[in-house]
RNA sequence: GCCGAAGUGGCGGAACUGGCAGACGCGCACGACUCAAACUCGUGUGCCCUCGGGCAUGUGGGUUCGAUUCCCACCUUCGGCACCA
């Protein structure tokens, strides 16, 4: 009998940071260009370091992690790189708070993090990790900048933007969340201020954004996309005033233009004021500021009655000439279309609302099939569906499949309007009024007007010595100095730009500074960019759907278009990981007590535990809440792992073929589903089925199965298998039993299909349908022999009785159904 | 209101292409080890039962020899959008 204290223990604690040390020391995990080998650039969404790593940054990064592992045992040339978004908000706050300054904040974050991050065992290449807040970084945001400045991409205007009272900063439209339209960050209720901003034109590629056939994303993302994008087909009509004012709508039912009987403005549009008259007047400002007052918080919400005021000026039906009054009322938005519609009350609802209420006309101009004839008078709502074309003047009697083409036909050649495409999306607002953030690198110059620095001139790098003023403003317009320059044209007296650049501007390109962090002459290396780019498999939250990812894509696009990338997308494949919530089922906050720490984990199991514990516990995808005793069903696995290994069996008498044979056939069949696991992004029964593999191998192994050459293929199958779950003890096993440095450049197990082959089946017996009896056969049964044995079971004659059955159904090798 | 996702034991979850529902793990119960406890190991664990079986995958229908899986309607939860013209 062998001594069991001369068997090892288990401790992570000691093994973890020796081999991470090891790998570190022999850079296992730097990725270099080897044209020999197909290429995986495995990307995970960048932390922002806001100082304290969390279980949900382990969460998304641990699967990631072992897929890029895997990638690499199959003999793939992996990319795994790793950064920090680290400009932003947050540090800013601690700087006014806690009188730090946001560099000094940001970095000695990072430097934890870069910590916490390490005792991962991840694989990342950290000779490439890129700092967005690195004056080396921001250089090439910077220079991205002036290039879509140049090409018309970039273009400042002024504009009612949200502007957030809490941070002092303006939102971009999808950083404004909820029915009370707050900050996404602090959510205080956001204002709306008119400010000169600058934005991207992201709506340039509206349309090539809506198409997803290239790239393999979930469905819920493009469908986040889409609805975010919110593409209209109609046409664009221009109303006349009477007094010659144009007023163009936009609209999706040009087939209903002959029942437009009056209009209706936002109280904000700018002809507002050039139309009212001047009866009207004082009851048209009284409600343009009551608009302006309601607008922050309640403007919004569909469910209101409908309010309005007339200018007393009228407009002229471009189809019928038929004059009809200008309202104004806050249920038209001024940041949807042009800000002006025309109200067809017979045909629309909130319009039909708005009519009722003040009394205007209503006119019926579609008639569907199935609804008896339509008194204007009787209706109770509104008629949305298609139908035939009446009272329409010379269209009238035009059917409904035609209805949409033949109106915008007719507009078309009365020059009244045109077939036209309308969206939801908006150009980015990229301006923040903040100091921690990339300074727009534009000189105001009172000659030349808005003119780039120069290249050479880059970065712009943010002065250190900044002031913290309560005055709301960034205080890079306080500096004394920085703000005064000369105009890099004219050499006169001029003024920088002192905002500085949303920081998903930084993110939009950080997969890109991976490939060359220190590389100066390009915001990367060409060589660098040919070999790795597009990124295959990119991993990150869900919530990024309508902001990050967007605008990711926009600027791969916009780029390609300049010449600088190439491909039409930057990341071919996207998945979600869903979120770890507290043990109290609620998401984890400081606040509510329930946070779990990731850095207490590895202290008491390790992080090999932790990791497999992240991957098993719940679908990927969906997330679960934490659970501090279920992570022991990790802590006793591990263990059992490490004893199966490395522990003898003693056990004396010979094993039987049988016993072999069956083990490699589970030790088979587990490697052809892992396998298949991780290609789909199954990383809880990748665990699973690891944990019934080594439960099969511990039965085998009290039967003599230890030290067979069967039992060497499965340990070296097994820990290979485990090694891109648990890096750290495959690798302290592969290592004790003998294996070569390192298991994880070892490849990835074959799997031997003719040992997966079952020799038995279990035969299923049902009568009607129901489970009677199952019977064990060999797998090379005929369908004769098996219908025969399963009328010969004791148990369906009992249900048999007399009836002879109608029909029996065989499923080869599975099941036989006898129906009474 | 519109769009999307999800509903399976006490809990997290598994189930290939329509074919044994509940793998794996947690928890719980009992047993072994121990002076004792913890650890570890073993056994059991959907519900009901007259021990033959019956009922069970949110609810109600349908298709089928057979449905967690397909179809229809509904309910609940979560996420997104929302007077979008």
């Amino acid at each position: 009998m062998p001594d069991p204290t001369s068997i090892p223990v288990y401790k992570p604690q000691e093994i973890e940071p020796k081999w991470q040390l090891q790998w570190e020391a022999d850079g296992i995990d730097q990725a270099n260009i080897d044209r020999k080998k197909p290429k995986f650039y495995a990307l995970t969404m960048l932390p922002y370091p806001s100082g304290d790593l969390h279980i949900g940054h382990w969460y998304a990064m641990t699967p990631s992690d072992a897929r890029a592992r895997y990638k690499r045992m199959r003999g793939f040339n992996v990319l795994f790189p790793i950064g920090f978004d680290a400009f932003g908000l947050p540090a800013e706050n601690a700087a006014i708070q806690r009188n730090i300054h946001p560099k000094q904040w940001t970095y000695r974050n990072i430097d934890k993090m870069r910590r916490q991050l390490k005792s991962m065992g991840a694989m990342f290449d950290w000779r490439r990790e890129a700092i967005s807040a690195d004056p080396e970084y921001y250089k090439w945001t910077q220079w991205f900048f002036i290039k879509f400045y140049e090409n018309d991409l970039a273009y400042q205007k002024e504009a009612p933007v949200d502007f957030c009272p809490n941070c002092n900063t303006t939102l971009a439209r999808e950083q404004v969340q909820g029915e009370d339209r707050h900050c996404e960050r602090c959510e205080t209720p956001v204002i709306k201020k008119n400010l000169e901003q600058w934005f991207f034109r992201t709506t340039r590629y509206a349309d090539e954004l809506l198409d997803f056939s290239g790239i393999d994303w979930p469905d819920q993302v493009q469908t986040l996309q889409t609805n975010w994008i919110n593409r209209s087909e109609g046409a664009s009509v221009n109303f006349k005033t009477e007094a010659g004012d144009d007023i163009e709508v936009f609209t999706t039912r040009p087939d209903t233009l002959w029942g437009a009987t009056f209009m209706v403005l936002a109280p904000e549009h700018p002809l507002v004021d050039q139309v009212t008259t001047q009866d009207q007047e004082q009851a048209v400002r009284a409600y343009q500021e009551q608009a302006q007052h309601m607008e922050d918080i309640h403007r919004e919400a569909a469910d209101r009655e409908k309010t309005g005021v007339f200018t007393g000026a009228y407009a002229l039906n471009p189809v019928n000439n038929q004059k009809i009054p200008i309202w104004i009322a806050d249920y038209v938005m001024m940041s949807y279309g042009t800000g002006a519609i025309m109200a067809v009350p017979a045909h629309d609802q909130r319009d039909f609302e708005f009519a009722r209420k003040f009394n205007l006309p209503i006119v019926v101009v579609i008639q569907p099939p199935e609804m008896e004839e339509i008194i204007s008078e009787d209706m109770e709502a509104a008629i949305p569906a298609a139908g035939a074309m009446v009272n329409s003047g010379p269209l009238s009697g035009t059917p409904a499949e035609e209805a949409f083409n033949r109106s915008v036909a007719y507009v078309e050649e009365h020059g009244a309007g045109k077939f036209a495409v309308n969206y939801r999306l908006r150009d980015w607002l990229i301006s923040r009024q903040r100091y921690w953030g990339a300074p727009i690198p534009i000189i105001h110059c009172p000659n030349c007007g808005r003119v780039p620095v120069p290249e050479n001139d880059l970065p712009v790098e943010l002065p250190d010595d900044v002031e913290w003023l309560p005055t709301g403003e960034s205080p890079l317009k306080l500096h004394p100095t920085w703000r005064f320059v000369c105009c890099p044209k004219c050499n006169g007296k001029a003024e920088r730009e002192t905002d500085t650049m949303d920081t998903f501007m930084c993110s939009s390109w950080y997969h890109l500074r991976y490939l060359s962090p220190t590389y100066d002459q390009y915001p990367f290396d060409p060589k660098e960019y040919d070999y790795w780019m597009p990124v295959d498999t990119y991993t990150g939250g869900i919530e990024h759907a309508t902001m990050h990812l967007i605008y990711t894509r926009f600027f791969h696009k916009a780029c390609r278009d300049l010449n600088i990338t190439k491909g039409d997308e930057p990341m071919l494949q996207l998945r979600n990981q869903g979120m770890v919530l507290g043990e109290d089922h609620e998401k984890m906050s400081k606040s509510r007590g329930n946070v779990i720490s990731p850095d207490d984990l590895i202290a008491t199991y390790g992080a090999d535990t932790v990791r497999a514990y992240l991957m098993f516990f719940a679908r990927w995808e969906l997330g679960a809440p934490w659970n501090s005793s279920g992570i022991e069903g990790s802590v006793r696995w591990l263990r059992k792992v490490w004893y199966t290994v490395l522990e003898p069996a003693g056990v004396e008498k010979p094993v039987s073929k049988g016993v072999l044979r069956n083990l490699r056939r589970k030790v088979h069949q587990t490697l052809a589903a892992v396998t298949n696991d991780f290609e789909t992004f199954n990383f809880n029964t990748i665990v699973s089925g690891l944990m019934t593999l080594l439960n099969e191998m511990n039965l085998a192994k009290a039967v003599g199965a230890y030290g067979t050459e069967t039992w060497q293929e499965a340990i070296s199958i097994y820990l290979r298998m485990l090694a891109p779950v648990c890096p750290h003890i495959a690798e302290e096993l592969w290592a004790r039993t003998g294996r070569p440095y390192t298991i994880h450049q070892q490849p990835w197990p074959e799997v031997d299909l003719d040992a997966t082959q079952e020799e038995m089946i279990t035969l299923i017996v049902q009568v009607n349908g129901k489970l009677r009896d199952r019977i064990a056969l060999p797998v090379t049964i005929s369908e004769e022999e098996a219908k025969a044995a399963a009328m010969a079971s004791e148990n369906v004659q009992n249900f048999l009785g007399q009836k002879t059955p109608k029909k029996i159904i065989y499923v080869s090798g599975r099941l036989v159904n006898i129906v009474l």
